[in-house]
DNA sequence: GGATATATCAATCTAAAGATGTAAGACAAA
DNA sequence: TTTGTCTTACATCTTTAGATTGATATATCC
């Protein structure tokens, strides 16, 4: 399987011995992977990454001395192309979302079957990302979660809707810092009727400034359509 | 299937009035689901579900007339405790990304086989969130795209490391709306102390105004370690 | 046709924001 | 001790922002 290129290297990396001597017979007997280390120290594990260039990694995150997630973050800064798939005793929601935010390619429970391990490394081996059907489910549980509080607050009423479409471009451009005379520029329309949209927007809006605006509109959905972050 | 206590009540949504009667043909024949509503238009659909309250709405994304997010959106904020799954013709990361975020309980693609829709069906019906591998696969990588730009972003040099910590004090509240008056009441200081700090804080993020500096600190991690938005 | 909503523009005025220069006291590092 | 940074503060001035009133043209809706 996939040994048609080359073996794909493996490096393991688990505070815990006997797992982690399980975990590289089951590689070793029963997959095409390639061992190419095994260490209980993330510290020794970063190191190895460096001087291995392994394909993927398999990374307790449950490890005392340095934080598994610290160590995933730390490898994936030096940009190696390493793909790092987290082995874990929980199956913390919160544990999931911030390994696979930071850039896990791979969360499988260590309770799990060896089958889904193999079958883990396998698709990200492939270049896909895998999380098993039970963890995906709780990872979206906990990331809608994380706006629900956001949509409740607009959904109270957004007083977005009153905009009109005229409004609402001289408010996009409110939103990229554009002052009166910019945005008439760019709208190619007097100052002055920039001013009278404006104010109609803050009325609408019940704010005082642009400022005040820009935030009411960045809080409540006025999409820019492009991401902004969320906290580790 | 789940029979012992009664039988889920489905709402169909699809522009696509073909696609529409297949679908609805095949729940009936071939699943334990009853089909209690069909439209074709996002508007009756909304107002079908607040009639019949079903426990899973089946919401084609892709319609004209009005955009089956929104659509979702307005439905979300109801409340009724109604699990939507997303149909799409299209695996687009982005549109998956957006459905998942606003709350859809889980996202089929039309192409897929009838048994993975009834097969979400009745993961969601259970309670559960329910994403094929292939397109859990590509919400991850979009997933983790959104953060890598802004790693690289505030790693090549972010201008908020300048700023003292009082200066940190004026921007925090500037990003909550607040005029010279308001931040000099705050703090205990004078206005004119406040216009200094505010000078000086425009001079180390190289913005012209009040707008431009709180855009900066918004869109450069001064999220102070809760989740922030993400717009759909 | 008349009511209503929208988009445009102007004049005027007040308040707020922003630019610039100066400076004193606190405090820490060299 | 001196040097430097930070925080505080004031005066002055220019520019921008914001409030208000009024007016015209163009749609759309009933």
């Amino acid at each position: 399987m996939r040994d048609f290129k080359r073996r794909s290297r493996v490096l393991l990396i688990d505070d815990n011995a006997d797992h982690l001597r399980g975990v590289k017979e089951l590689i070793t007997l029963e997959s095409c992977y390639e061992v190419v280390g095994t260490t209980t120290s993330a510290n020794i594990g970063i190191n190895l990454a460096k001087k291995y260039h392994p394909d993927i990694i398999l990374m307790d995150v449950n490890m005392p001395e340095k934080d598994g997630l610290q160590a995933i973050q730390e490898i994936e800064k030096l940009d190696l192309d390493i793909r790092i798939i987290c082995l874990s005793g929980y199956d913390d929601a919160d544990l999931i979302f911030r390994a696979m935010k930071i850039g896990a390619k791979g969360y499988v429970l260590k309770t799990m079957a060896s089958a889904q391990l193999i079958y883990a490394m396998d698709e990200v081996a492939a270049g896909k990302i895998y999380l098993p059907t039970a963890l995906t489910s709780r990872f979206f549980e906990y990331f809608q979660n994380s706006f629900r509080e956001d949509t409740k607050a607009s959904a109270e009423e957004n007083l977005l809707t009153y905009l009109t479409a005229r409004e609402e471009e001289v408010l996009d451009l409110l939103t990229q810092g554009n002052n009166y005379k910019a945005i008439a520029g760019k709208l190619f329309i007097s100052e002055t009727t920039v001013k009278t949209h404006v104010n109609n927007i803050f009325q609408k809006l019940q704010v005082n400034d642009r400022t005040q605006a820009v935030l009411y509109a960045l809080n409540n959905g006025f999409a820019n359509r492009r991401l902004s972050k969320i906290a580790v």
